[in-house]
DNA sequence: GGACGATCAACTATCGATAATTGATACTTG
DNA sequence: CAAGTATCAATTATCGATAGTTGATCGTCC
């Protein structure tokens, strides 16, 4: 889906913010950190008219918080706004997967091939692609929801960035995300509607109650 | 909470946003319109960037269509048809009742007494008391949830509108409408989780049910 | 006559500079 | 020395100007 030849298809702006984005939920700029415009202006390179545009969309995120001519300061709940993002994903995805499967429209070939590209990355140990196969994987099951407002609304939550943020920050091992998917796809191919479902939404409370810490990033699993 | 003397606390994007967002809300700019940037900042008196701020918060109210280098236009929101906001509503209200019911921070006392009122307002024929005791009753669940993100994702469905709309195109009786909310009242108050969430989502998928035209209004029911 | 490409006008994205505001600090004053 | 005020450095909000894109127009060539 997206060209990763495309050198500058992406404003200044976005970029920034993608960057930003990893830096805050893998914890290398620490909650409380006050965010200054020039200077971040001087690291990337632009003037400041980009990084508040980032900033902006950083706001809508909920990752930092903007106070009008005070300054921008990261979120202390970050692992708090990512664990409920994974809430309100399960609910659209469970009911994405309901609308598909009730419709007859589950893509089922596109997400067998995705979950195989999955499996293939994973033995390279690319984790960038694994995130975005994990991506696409979900996008199919919404968009086969055929609602177009639901599909606005997960991808409202910005699935992207918090997806390979959390595979950073995680430290989540590849071959359990294959395995997850792999098994939510037999789930849904199985064809009974309310256990495709319950899957469907364990699948993303699963994260969600992963143990974060105060960095959001994930604490190693006792045993 | 708010200081309504202070004169200009707000930044000037702000202030833009807020009157555009009055125009399109009111259609005094119309559907698919082209905001163009410096046309904006000259019928403001600003300089651009106030205008590119402004349309960028519009944009995560999801007001407006931003496609970057091209250009920013008003969202159709018709598109947005009732039927998928209950589709949506109840992915998310399910979940808020199993999150609220898991955690034990269910509001029963407000619950019922909200029902109680919607009860009193039917009895007067009261159509817009009783659309705004339904809001408040599924705004208490939501909120019972503890998930901001949550919250936000179903207040940016503007449900005050969309439910005082349905109920006026729908015609629905009154009596009806008490009659379902004392029903999911019950299954919560039953305190069997699968119960109460399935009764959640039911009661908005029944509404999505109910015959639309494309543009979301509901026609008169062939009896 | 229509596909193709050069040209143009309209805009957006970005820059560098300036005005304004804030919080902190040093300085008075009684 | 407490309370209040003037001052300063840092930083945000805003400006005016420019570079770069995009879609449209118009002429040309087959």
């Amino acid at each position: 889906m997206t060209e990763p030849s495309q050198v500058t298809r992406l404003t200044l702006g976005q970029q920034i913010r993608d960057m930003l984005v990893v830096d805050i939920v893998s914890g290398a700029i620490p909650p409380g950190e006050r965010l200054v415009e020039t200077k971040l202006a001087a690291r990337f390179g632009t003037s400041q008219a980009p990084v508040r545009e980032a900033l902006r969309e950083l706001e809508a995120m909920r990752m930092v918080e903007t106070r009008p001519r005070r300054g921008t300061f990261v979120r202390h709940f970050v692992q708090q706004t990512l664990r409920e993002s994974y809430v309100v994903r399960a609910a659209l995805e469970e009911t994405a997967t309901r609308l598909a499967m009730l419709a007859g429209t589950m893509p089922l070939a596109e997400l067998r091939e995705t979950v195989t590209t999955m499996r293939s990355a994973a033995r390279r140990n690319d984790d960038d692609a694994v995130a975005k196969a994990s991506v696409a994987f979900h996008r199919h099951i919404i968009e086969a929801g055929h609602n177009e407002l639901l599909r606005l609304s997960w991808e409202a939550l910005q699935i992207e960035a918090r997806t390979a943020v959390t595979m950073v920050a995680a430290e989540v091992k590849l071959k359990d995300v294959v395995r997850d998917h792999a098994a939510l796809l037999a789930a849904i191919e199985s064809g009974n509607l309310e256990t495709a479902c319950r899957h469907a939404r364990d699948h993303q409370w699963h994260y969600a109650d992963l143990p974060h810490d105060a960095h959001g990033r994930l604490r190693p699993q006792a045993s």
